[in-house]
DNA sequence: CGGTTTTATTAAACCGGTTTAATGATAAAG
DNA sequence: CTTTATCATTAAACCGGTTTAATAAAACCG
């Protein structure tokens, strides 16, 4: 590979000059430039990304920090988000470094990453890479929230617990008490918050818990979410009387949907469904369409990146956001009477 | 920022003894190795990974560059793919640089990328950057097939004739010679390739393709891929007499479903649906559920991923693979008689 | 105890660019 | 025809690490 030391040389010009050519940034002669050109042509010499870095402290691109486990896929909540920050990145010029690499004990590994900045999901709960980054004064932007909560580091969140709340409300609303929960998995706060939303519902319409039943993903038990969708509601109806199944994901619903017609349940007469929807294409694309709380993972990678961008710019900005999900009536609630 | 020769200076050693204590490359005495330690914490030293980049020429990150259009999102196709080249590249410690940047018209923006090797998805005709990438000398994997051929570059791919070649012998093989093809759009290499396989099953059956009819998704006229299944099944039916349709995706297949549905047609009695499918776990979330021929995007991926690893260990590798599609019979076919 | 080997440490060169301050040439102004 | 301002170009310092060759100190050996 050649270098521009090499390019300098043979034009007979000095780096720097070399460097003016290709950066624009410095008049030279169009004689000079032609020259360095050609002689650049001649030797195949292209500028080095890192080494340009290294100098100017800037890279360009986003870091995103996703923890996926080892065997199993991504999430649709997953890949619409990653969608969105993608966009929102190539949109203004960046690239995006995808992180997905388990955290090594060693603290002697915590590097500078050649990163402007890092977008970060689904933070555990005092994570020691916050503070990192800050140390680092790499900006910084959240998917979830810091936990404890920390005014000071940007983020951007779904609000589980109203997202729980508004389902609740709604399942209620529509006479539904007797209702299964498929959650998600336990270890997830937004399992928590979802069904502490749900409870708070339950609470502030003066209606008992006693007929609601909150069930866990577990990646042991269910092959796939769809999976847990199907066996769940199979081995379940029948032995509790539900009138309403709130479903984690599309894909839950999908299983739940296709239990419903093994067990010749008829949606939405006999059985409402609604999903927290993390594609809000394939719940559309359900018979009957699925009615759902649009979790809008796109937004909130778009969101995230904007974010990030903006603190790239002006690491001074401390800034955080709630992205609102809103319930879209389709076809499979009806009046429980 | 603290600097490595910050921390040298403070612990009153040399910068080549600091580097020392991080790459543990050679041996540093413990009461030293302490000493600076200590350092570097308390001046929040973290060593620069583009720095180190630069030095060591490598970053242990792999680039994919995958065109994705500013308005729409990622087919499923791509996101198995991505997820493929992801899982494999985290396994062996690489990160993955995305990036989906248009490509600049000025030459003079061609750099050397701060990765160690590159997979490109859907090469175009003549793409400039093969070429580019072996002037550089950096390690290089297509996923499709480089155009013209060029047996000196690596690629992974799926052999798209056969599989249209696949799919049309099952198809008649079962009896069915009147068939819709809802294929992909109309400038895409596979499109073209997957149709000609089909011909070709035809011809070697001796049937006429008389009755077969190949329709193309359109961004313009259909909002999604299973809209493009919906109104192709809705304002063709009646018209045509085919007995089985070919979707090229699993989403197209979805649509299909629910117009077959809304029109009263059973599958797979009346009509059978067989799908090109990117997603092998939605095919079987239908119902019914999809007799698919599995593309292995995530495969395809992997492999990618894996190949790649290997030539940036050995530049000298020159390896291609085809990887087989599997026919997969599920519920949404019959015998037409 | 002197000579050889081993070990930890360092100074300096290097990776491949950018940028600042200085310089010489050219154009504009008086 | 100076004097001054403008312009293209350059040498050298710099970005933050790694690595090589040299060196001083410690360990080994007969």
């Amino acid at each position: 590979m050649a270098t521009i030391n090499d390019v300098a040389k043979m034009a007979g010009v000095s780096k720097g000059t070399v460097s003016s050519v290709f950066s624009k940034k410095r008049p030279i002669s169009t004689e000079v430039t032609e020259r360095v050109l050609a002689v650049a042509k001649e030797l195949s010499y292209f500028p080095n990304h890192i080494a340009r870095s290294l100098a100017i402290k800037k890279t360009m691109i986003v870091g995103l920090k996703i923890p996926i486990s080892r065997e199993h896929a991504m999430s649709g909540f997953e890949v619409q988000l990653i969608n969105g920050v993608i966009r929102e990145c190539s949109k203004r010029g960046y690239r995006v470094l995808l992180d997905t690499l388990p955290e090594h004990d060693d603290p002697i590994h915590f590097a500078v990453d050649p990163v402007d900045g890092v977008i970060m999901l689904n933070p555990r709960t005092q994570d020691p890479r916050i503070d990192r980054y800050k140390l680092m004064q790499t900006p910084l932007v959240l998917i979830g929230r810091p936990d404890p909560m920390d005014e000071t580091v940007c983020y951007i969140d779904n609000d589980n617990v109203k997202i729980g709340n508004q389902v609740g409300q709604y399942l209620l609303e529509n006479g539904h008490t007797s209702i299964l929960f498929l959650n998600a998995s336990s270890d997830m706060t937004v399992a928590a918050d979802r069904k502490r939303g749900l409870y708070e519902a339950f609470e502030s319409s003066g209606v008992s818990t006693e007929h609601l039943k909150v069930m866990h993903y577990s990646r042991k038990q269910h092959r796939n979410p769809t999976h847990y969708g199907y066996v769940s509601l199979k081995n379940s109806y029948g032995n509790h009387d539900y009138t309403a199944i709130i479903a984690d994901t599309d894909r839950v619903a999908l299983g739940a949907l296709q239990a419903t017609r093994e067990l010749g349940i008829v949606i939405p007469e006999q059985l409402s469904i609604v999903a927290l929807s993390d594609d809000p294409v394939l719940a559309q694309e359900t018979s009957p369409k699925l009615t759902s709380v649009e979790l809008s993972a796109e937004l909130l990678g778009s969101e995230a990146a904007k974010l990030l961008l903006k603190k790239i710019k002006n690491i001074g900005i401390v800034q955080q956001k709630v992205i609102d999900a809103k319930l879209i009536l389709r076809e499979s609630c009806k009046m429980y009477v």
